[in-house]
RNA sequence: CCAGACGGCCGGACGACCGCUGGCGGGGGCAACUCCGCUGGAGGAAAGUCCGGGCUCCACGGGAAUACGGUGCCGGCUAACGGCCGGCGAGGGUGACCUCAGGGAAAGUGCCACAGAAAAUAAACCGCCGGCGCGAUUUCGGUCUCGCAGGCAAGGGUGAAACGGUGCGGUAAGAGCGCACCGCGCCCCUGGCAACAGGGGCGGCAGGGUAAACCCCACCGGGAGCAAGACCGAAUAGGGGUGGCCGGCGAGGCGCGGAAGGGCAAUAUCAGACCGACGGUAUCGCGAAGCGAUACUUGGGCUGAUGAAAUUGCCCGCCAGACAAAGGCUGCGUUGACGCAGGGGCAUUUCCGCCCUGUCACCCGGGUUGGUCGCGUCAGGCGCGCAGCGAUGCGCGUCGCAGAGGAAUGGUCGUCUCGUUGUCGUGCAAGCGAUGGCGGACAGAACCCGGCUUACAGGCCGUCUGGCAAG
RNA sequence: GCGGGUGUAGCUCAAUGGUAGAGUUCUAGCCUUCCAAGCUAGCCACGAGGGUUCGAUUCCCUCCACCCGCU
């Protein structure tokens, strides 16, 4: 990568090949807002994320509004307390809407301790 | 007031905290970037992708014809359209109004099942009619059965549809055979730019339906799409080439290594079942770019067997992260890392193991999961005026109004609002007030614009129609 | 973004504009000591909505769902 990469709080996972190699290494853990998929890494970067919401949730506007109260969750989350080393694929489900947004938190605290990078 | 028709419009509001992103200004930094402030940040359909255009590349000397695809009453509007407006015709509705692929059936071809005699050059099942012959009967007028050769198409029956309809005359019975009206065709007149409408005359019925069957006629149409297309591309890694320098030993059996090897044939292939995706070949359609269709299999992989397999030729492929240049696709060196040795690394020492390994300089090429442009000032929005029945056009004024790039335009909370519903109070009642619960549609820009189509909670405005009531 | 195709019985597939059919499944009966096989009978369908036509699974339009290809 000529250009320097940006130096974003919150970096994010955009190749397909990188979704597909958590999904297949990393730990899962469901739980009742989200599926959370986990893969620790070798560096001591930032922690990076993916937002998986497939076709099945709904439509487009479903869809995007499903991964904004995901990201936001996590942004909430771990600008209070980093995370390093770590790539983590949140993946959003029909109750991720309707949950309340305070349990969807809490929902991937109990997830991060489930796969145990917490 | 009730029911309805048409047109236009809106698509919850405000605030707090925490975020994302475009622009502008300022500060820091060599720069990438970062901080602060101000300001902008989804839709009427952003959707489906059904049409039309801009833009870009490719193709192309002009014109015509053919083929293919599309459109199809007339006139207008428009950049253009399969869109819109106005008009005409047909059908529906008490009405406002709605619906219609609505050219040609007298160029030709095809089709019209079943039923029916017959489904389109006509024809005659049951029938009707008079004549002739035999016979029966008779109140001597006639009546009836059968047969023969004829006339007729009114009635019956079939069907979605039966070679004009109704009535009168006429006749043996009938028939546009004659007449009136309706329909139809031709001609003329009037109105209209036209589609068409109205009127008159003539004809005596010719021409069933189907063109969302082929087709004919008229008009329109090059191909692909912003992943179009253009530019930059360094360090490092990686590919290739040339030159200089350095370089201890060894092998071609197995094995191993190497940036890079398969197929077919020749004295090495064989058998089996399968597939037609990919590739290839052939044919067909259009002028080509390009797009598409059909067929085939010397093509493909799979399973099993034999074999130590070389060499040569041809073809394809590879070295290579798309493309190309030059070169190469092998291994005993006029060489260049295969082995050993040597050098370096795995914290240090010895052994073992693993990994890396000529070095320097210059030059060349392509352009990726990189960056930049394309990228938002335009068939633009709003207001007023003028022209027009209208679509729309013209003039003036005014505004600047998203620009992401796996994809921003948000997350959370509160107050209000709207709908619905429960409870309480009040009231004869409609209702009003208080309070609580639930809900607020359809849906997310991806180059842009004009349409069409489809989805949509709730609400607002205007015009009109039918009905009821009151004045 | 561009383009192509499919939708018929529970399943796999047929069918010139004229009564929707085959195999299989299911149900019942026969056969058998019982089961299987076999035989016989039955049940079940044109993705949705409009239009053209006397008549539509077939022709035309719109919508829905699914699949495939190219870039």
């Amino acid at each position: 990568m000529s250009a320097a990469p940006k130096a974003s709080p919150c970096p994010t996972l955009q190749r397909r090949a990188e979704f597909l190699r958590v999904a297949a290494k990393g730990r899962k853990a469901p739980v009742h807002g989200l599926v959370l998929q986990a893969l620790p890494r070798d560096d001591t970067g930032p922690a990076r994320f993916g937002f998986t919401v497939t076709k099945k949730v709904g439509n487009a506007v479903v869809r995007n509004r499903t991964r904004r109260r995901l990201k936001e969750a996590a942004r909430l989350l771990f600008a209070a307390s980093p995370m390093t080393g770590v790539d983590l694929v949140l993946i959003g489900r029909d109750a991720t809407r309707g949950r309340n947004f305070l349990d969807l938190q809490d929902d991937i605290r109990r997830a991060m301790r489930k796969v145990g990078v917490a």
